[in-house]
DNA sequence: ATGGTGGAGCATCCA
């Protein structure tokens, strides 16, 4: 077994929509464990063999009937499934034991459009969400070995969008979210294992919206997805990546995916 | 200030 592992996390929107792009995707760049979000299949749907056709032995679903969210943790091998976060109802969370490090796998709510909570009960949700998965991971050991990742549908820093100033009302970059989020990174000593190959001052995006008429052109990107470690790991990530390349894919997921490099031992 | 596109699945809802 190799002393390295790479986790690739990517919100495909829709899996079923998505095969060519992962497959370009997958000839090129094989991790050992992909994360998914945004499904939108049922488990009896979820197309098993082809992930098995690309070497991966191990492929844990979780999706609604109604064809909204759902996520997965694919794997070369087998892995230990330890019981969902309790307060999350919808398939927005998974999560896998490898050797010592627990990996989670989350959807965080999107959160409509009006960043206000007496209009909007989607961002109330939303901001409940986070502060619940605060609340979870406090009640965990510093020292545990911890790796949260996925599409949480806040960009953090000012370069994680292409406008600071004009995005501050804006769901994903409105203060509250961010600072929510901050109070989830500080809840277990988490690190940020992207930004640690990209200095805060460049802009940084796993996101570009569809409404574009020239997503690279405009390049109005938001960084939404993310993957932060425990900091007993964070010395262990060795390089991260970001896929850009796939957002000019033919039939393309308006996120692209993102990836780490960690040593073992 | 506005509207722009894409996915599930058939009327809207969600992103």
């Amino acid at each position: 077994m190799s002393n390295k592992i790479e986790i690739t996390t990517w919100n495909v929107n829709s899996v079923r929509k998505r095969l060519n792009s992962i497959s370009i995707f997958l000839k090129d760049f094989i991790p050992d464990i992909l994360l998914l979000q945004e499904t939108k299949v049922s488990n009896e749907l979820f197309p098993y063999q082809f992930f098995k056709d690309f070497g991966y032995h191990f492929i844990h679903h979780e999706g609604e009937k109604t064809g909204y969210n759902g996520v997965a943790i694919i794997a070369k091998s087998e892995l230990e499934v330890i019981p969902k976060i309790e307060f999350i109802n919808d398939a927005r969370h998974l999560a896998v034991k490898i050797n010592n490090i627990e990996l989670h796998n989350f959807y965080i709510p999107a959160g409509g459009d009006i960043p206000d909570v007496t209009m909007n009960d989607k961002f109330k949700d939303k901001l409940n969400f986070i502060d619940n998965m605060t609340k979870w991971f406090q009640g965990k050991k510093p020292n545990d070995n911890i790796i949260i990742a996925g599409d949480f549908n806040v960009a953090p820093l000012e370069n994680d969008v292409w406008s600071h100033k004009q995005l501050l009302k804006i769901i994903s970059h409105t203060p509250v979210e961010v600072e929510k989020l901050s109070n989830l990174y500080n809840s277990l000593n988490f690190r940020d294992s992207v930004r640690k190959f990209t200095d805060d001052s460049e802009k940084l995006y796993s996101w570009w919206s569809y409404r574009a008429r020239d997503w690279k052109k405009s390049n109005r990107g938001r960084r939404l997805d993310h993957i932060w470690t425990t900091a007993n790991l964070y010395h262990n990530v060795e390089k991260a990546n970001i896929f850009k390349s796939t957002r000019d894919h033919e039939v393309p997921s308006d996120h692209v995916p993102i990836s780490i490099t960690l040593s073992l031992g």
